[in-house]
DNA sequence: GGTTCGTAGATCCTATAGGATCTTTCCTGG
DNA sequence: CCAGGAAAGATCCTATAGGATCTACGAACC
């Protein structure tokens, strides 16, 4: 019999999902500084617990702090971050998708395929745009998962943080190609094909990154 | 003119290079409990900055928090997460030997041959040793920044963090054997083959994992 | 007009205090 | 002797206050 941890958090947990959400969400916008006494008085905590979550925050890259003057949100990748942040997607997610293929218990292997043929009901534009990320960064992790490499999935997880928050600002419309790119994926993984797998994961990744190139056309 | 940048501190970032570093010398020992407010009267400071620093600390898993139990330094690998991270290893570590074949900067070459082979002085055999995985560390950071990609850099980090608490508590013997290789990577590098760093890389790590091994057999 | 200086306001950082929770110890009952 | 429970102590967590630093604005000077 296994029960559902109770959960004992505190406030500083708290916060931390809080403003995690907010920079992702881009309710603080990149470039935003962060008043921490405001945000305390807003969200009718002390400063205390506030602190700590952006020390964590600014651990994993998604706050910025200067000594004695601040936080604030990261700003946007650059062209040579985001070039960079796709050679390592190239290296992690490829070598992730290898390793799940020959490593995924049949539970993952059929969640996956389920996933990765999953479509996004309607809503607004922007609704629909924030699902189908939030789909496609779930199958990105249950790859990383099931690659049965905890630091390779937490290596992920971190660079997809940033992905998002890149991807929040620039929407691109062809996501039905995405679709199918993913069932590829899927379908390498669940027959065990190694191989397949980092080749369709490596067409994915590239092709993605072609698409999110034209944030940077000027 | 090129000034040094001159520090302004704070005390939360002072106590957290200060507990990194006793986390790392073992001077907090794996699985020891953290006690926040002993803790801040040792350093003579308010808990408000040790709280700061452990909270980051906790993000890069060099301590576990317990919600309302406090902190505790994170236990030594086990035997499959030192696998785990051995798996890492060679997809960084090959990688970025690969890239920093072809980007290094001539002064990174040249940097990296002369510590290549450097060799450590005397010293009673715990100084020593400390010195030797110093070196070591420095070494394929070297690497590591070479290669071009900050990611690929913090990714490698973070790892050695993990890497240098496990071999505090396990120093072994071969260190010849160990500046042989590290020789081999560096000259690859140098002559800008990147097959051959690569492969060097791999054979120094799949030995160096060898060599760790022997602190699992009981 | 542009630059430098000085002041006022906002913000950050640290210390302290008290309520809440956990841990340990001891005691009681079986 | 062992299990269960209660109370005391230690520890954690949060709120508040005040000193220190930064930022912004306006005046004086070149």
């Amino acid at each position: 019999m296994t029960l559902p941890r109770l959960k004992r958090s505190t406030l500083g947990d708290d916060v931390y999902d809080t403003l995690r959400s907010a920079v992702l969400e881009h309710t603080l916008q990149p470039g935003d500084r962060v008043n921490i006494d405001g945000l305390a008085r807003e969200l009718e905590v002390s400063p205390t617990p506030v602190r700590e979550a952006l020390a964590r925050l600014e651990s994993e890259g998604l706050v910025r702090k200067r000594p004695l003057a601040g936080y604030t949100v990261s700003p946007l990748l650059t062209r040579a971050e985001f070039n960079d942040m796709f050679e390592m997607r190239l290296l992690l997610e490829c070598a992730a998708a290898r390793w799940a293929a020959t490593r995924a218990t049949a539970a993952q292997r059929s969640e996956l395929v389920t996933e990765a043929t999953r479509t996004i009901a309607g809503g607004d534009d922007r609704q629909w745009h924030a699902a189908f990320t939030a789909l496609d960064a779930h199958l990105h992790d249950l790859i990383a998962t099931a690659s049965g490499s905890p630091l390779l999935r937490d290596s992920i997880a971190r660079l997809h943080a940033h992905l998002h928050l890149h991807r929040r600002y620039f929407p691109y419309a062809q996501t039905a190609v995405t679709n199918d790119e993913h069932q590829d994926i899927a379908a390498a993984i669940e027959r065990a094909d190694p191989e397949a797998a980092e080749t369709a994961m490596r067409v994915h990744l590239t092709r993605a990154r072609e698409r999110h190139l034209v944030a940077f056309q000027e």
